[in-house]
DNA sequence: ATTAATTATAGCACGTATGCTATAATTAAT
DNA sequence: ATTAATTATAGCATACGTGCTATAATTAAT
């Protein structure tokens, strides 16, 4: 019996956006940010109170973090937002 | 019979952050910018495929928005990231 | 005052961010 | 080469962001 006959399996039509490039680009400015101002992962996490495993997803653009999340570390490394957003984002090509 | 009684009710320790400062300083700074180029809420759910009332919850600080979110609505109204945080969290006291 | 436009709220289903714990992989130090 | 430190990965449970649809509330226009 063919999987797909007992399995119903309808995938959702609707779809969330996971904005590659944009987290990409968050991650490496995190990564270079957190360096500069001397922490490692374990510290920031330790700080923060945002887990290590979560930091390093974030940092290797496996997830899509929530601002709440951001502001903590913002908070922890003591820099202003805007720091950790002073990258560009490809503009949409409409 | 005490509903104590009957339903565990054993709510998890682990404590998510919601960060209800900053994310209150998001709604209004989002607000503003979304005004300032000239966009209603429908306009800009449309153009960004945010739908509108996910623009709503995020503009009345009811929800922790997501970054792929974020870089959505930026992109839509033009504006550098820089510009959606541009705006003070409270230091982070310790 | 009515009507239209805009914004806010509500409830549901689904996907996923997060916390947690443990372990592997990589890099730095000795 | 070993050891230690740091970063990355994995799997699970729970909370919650998001899309969707509908309706209410508010504000603007006529």
């Amino acid at each position: 019996m063919k999987l797909a006959a007992m399995t119903p399996m309808q995938q959702s039509d609707r779809q969330l956006i996971f904005d590659n490039e944009g987290i990409k680009a968050f991650a490496l400015q995190l990564k270079k940010i957190r360096k500069r101002e001397g922490y490692t992962q374990s510290q920031l996490a330790f700080e923060s109170g945002i887990i290590l495993s979560q930091i390093a997803r974030i940092e290797t653009a496996r997830i899509n973090p929530t601002l709440s999340t951001v502001f903590a570390l913002a908070r922890t490394l003591n820099v202003p937002l805007a720091d950790l957003f002073a990258f560009e984002l490809a503009p949409k090509e409409k």
